[in-house]
DNA sequence: GTTAAAATAGAATTTTAATTCCAAAAGTGA
DNA sequence: TCACTTTTGGAATTAAAATTCTATTTTAAC
């Protein structure tokens, strides 16, 4: 036969497909086996991340790199196209594949089921999710949680109608022009100030965190061109007025993170930024004057173009 | 031509396929056009619902059925397949098509797609917009401290769904039950840990607050009976794992406060409560881990009747 | 009751996505 | 450095889902 007679026919697989669909179910019915009896995948999605958690370190590169991206955005897979994923976390599909065989799944599909079987938890308001974390009894870790996740949003929106958009300006500009600026406040103020230490180090600000222990004040270190920031709520720390008076008469520009108009910081015309935070007990959510903190941090790293 | 002569010949579609797809891309490029405009296609759910409201009334039978069916299910359509929607509302899964194109879309998939945009939009890009805020410096500091609020307000959101009840109430079993608290969290986690300390303090619950200067770590302070509360985020601190693993070698019991499964926390068997905040760059707001802090302080000390 | 129009169910087909496979690259230990 | 194993990237294949099509049924008007 000479090969010029020869005749490639190549089958369309749509015509194939039927035969081997049936014959592969015939096989399974013979057998009795399920579809994906999935040895030991989890079976929700605590699991998961308890699985997760504990195998990351083990996984291969690019098996961590996708794990590390479904950690910090556990929300997508249930929303999502293996080939989606694959391109947000930057890895191939086929890592991603074998990243869901690794967790004990026979394969994304089977995944994705188990988050979205979660999904639809996730999806009452606000209003709802609060109600369920009460739910838990009145005495309960949760229900406190929920109280404090409440107060703290209230105070954040409050924030917005408390500080003065001019003060704040004011703040900012005066921060800016200082050469070092003094950051004072203790006891529930502490937090506070030693973000914002924390932040104007970053930024390469110079400034100083008054640490205010062994009572020790560090005023003589302020001088007539730096700034201080005072923080402080009722009941007014005395150390805290003290340094900031000081910082006044030394020629020092005053801001005031505090609660009322009536606070002793205001004798000392500093500029004030006032923070109506609502307390649950003896405790205060500290929401509204952390984001207010960190705005004049970064504006003054802004404005001074080091960010 | 006698029509016993005739054959019809049907082509097998595969082999059309590559032709016609050809065909379709070239006209595509000549004619310019976008893949599927979609003329009024809603642009929100909230348009979608609007319009269903309009018009569900003139809807025939199944199309209203299945209106009925979304109206009562909205969160399914992001995670289901038209089959699975058919079979929940009842209806053939044409019926779902025309369902589509009637409020507007190409077909299902356009419509889901909205779905699940809305879904993940949940967490808007704050990240990108406050970088850009903040390049731009020119806006002005209430602009940025709206941000803040809106950042914060969605982590509080936020935190109730990613703590988990039980892990929180375990957390707070253990503190309630250790002789000495240590608190660990260094740079941007130091405002929680000194919270943490205060509140402590403040209620006589016996904690100490590793300061983690001068790189002196007081490992040698944990006690079998201890427990040790890490903070932590990406990326993570050197000295709070070191501490957090000493105190685990020495028996004492870990609570975890940090953002991601995959933290090195896990390896731990630390209690792990998460926080998923949003970075602003090196910043953070830090609004959902104070909550969180303050929740377990007042917890433990509820717990052992000091308040 | 008859007829035309609209709507529906279900199958056929196309499109898109998941999964597998394999050659190449990157590690690993002798 | 060389053999050997593991891991990776990307194409090829298979499976699943979306979409379209059409015969049939229902509805509504006359």
């Amino acid at each position: 036969m000479s090969a010029a007679c020869q005749i490639r026919i190549k089958i369309p697989k749509s015509l194939l497909t039927e035969r081997v669909k049936l014959e592969k179910k015939n096989f399974m019915a013979d057998a009795n086996l399920e579809p994906a009896p999935a040895d030991d995948a989890p079976k929700s999605t605590d699991a998961f991340y308890k699985r997760l958690g504990g195998q990351a370190e083990t996984l291969p590169k690019r098996l961590r790199q996708f794990a590390e991206f479904i950690a910090a955005n556990p929300d997508r897979v249930a929303v999502s196209t293996v080939a989606e994923l694959a391109e947000a976390a930057d890895v191939q599909p086929s890592a991603v594949m074998r990243f869901c065989q690794e967790m004990g799944f026979s394969g994304f599909s089977q995944m994705q089921k188990l988050f979205r079987s979660d999904y639809s938890q996730k999806w009452p308001d606000y209003a709802t999710r609060l109600a369920k974390l009460r739910e838990h009894g009145t005495e309960s870790p949760s229900a406190l949680l929920a109280e404090f996740v409440e107060v703290g949003r209230a105070s954040l929106e409050n924030l917005m109608t408390t500080v003065d958009p001019g003060a704040l300006q004011q703040a900012v500009d005066v921060l800016a022009r200082a050469e070092t600026i003094h950051l004072v406040g203790f006891r529930r103020a502490f937090p506070v100030t030693s973000y914002l230490g924390y932040a104007f180090e970053k930024m390469g600000v110079p400034a100083i965190l008054h640490p205010g222990i062994a009572n020790i004040s560090m005023t003589h270190l302020i001088r007539p061109n730096d700034a201080v920031i005072a923080v402080t709520f009722t009941p007014y720390s005395e150390m805290t007025l003290d340094i900031a008076a000081k910082g006044r008469d030394l020629g020092a520009d005053i801001v005031a993170i505090t609660d009322v108009v009536t606070s002793p910081l205001a004798r000392l015309k500093a500029i004030q930024l006032l923070v109506a935070e609502l307390d649950v007990g003896d405790f205060r959510a500290l929401s509204a004057s952390l984001s207010l903190a960190i705005t004049l941090a970064v504006s003054v790293g802004a404005r001074k173009n080091l960010i």
